[in-house]
DNA sequence: CCTATATTTCAATACTTATTGAAATATTGA
DNA sequence: TCAATATTTCAATAAGTATTGAAATATAGG
């Protein structure tokens, strides 16, 4: 981790609840797979085997939490993660659990756990 | 981070879950600060100016989740963090986001996210 | 411009989770 | 053992979230 800030509690909650389903969390593996490049919304329903309406509804959710985007090509709407945003929401807890936690000059974090 | 093993989906998930709710989310930052010296229940109840019976409810959610641990002490029930469990989850996302990313040739992680 | 394709929206229903306050349990110290 | 303290449990209610299938929207290509 480099310079990102850190997400804010109300991002972070937001993301930690859109990470918290199934659906959406195997779809951001499965956009995460895909890169930058990102996948057809259609694509992602066949492949989790999920219906066209069900997949919509939880990709906006993921969208609306920052974690993946849109874009459309021709009929499709494509859909990838933001990295930042995953990497930020790692950050959040890194901080929380050693990084933080050491600058406070608290002893709780084990070594082994941290970086 | 070193080598923990990444948390499972199913673990991944539960945890996400647990960490998707504002008073749990603030429950596990207070905890973090109070390091492995733990806080009683009561105390995180008037920090965050929630009712005993309530904290009670997110208190064992959280460590059903194996993100917390509590023990006794006299009439007290100490809580803690689980680092590594936190550890763990940082570095589900950490791997998602960059290092499997990177393993798996793809090329959509920006690199300021990563590391 | 019409039809097929891709996706979203919507309303109804079902499911899951959170809050409240009162009662129960456990521990301590007098 | 009794009263006080600390916490959990429970049942009722409230609030939030997901699923379904049908209808609506948008784009593309013949």
């Amino acid at each position: 981790m480099q310079n990102h800030p850190h997400a804010t509690e109300a991002e972070a909650l937001l993301r930690f609840s859109a990470l918290s389903q199934e659906t959406r969390l195997r779809i951001v593996r499965l956009l995460v797979m895909a890169g930058h490049e990102g996948m057809p919304a259609g694509t992602i329903a066949s492949q989790l085997g999920s219906s066209d309406s069900r997949l919509s509804f939880h990709l906006s959710h993921l969208e609306h939490a920052g974690l993946v985007q849109s874009r459309r090509d021709g009929r499709s709407i494509i859909y990838s993660v933001v990295f930042p945003a995953l990497a930020a929401l790692s950050e959040f807890l890194i901080h929380d659990c050693c990084r933080g936690f050491k600058e406070n000059d608290h002893a709780g974090c084990q070594p082994e756990s941290c970086d």
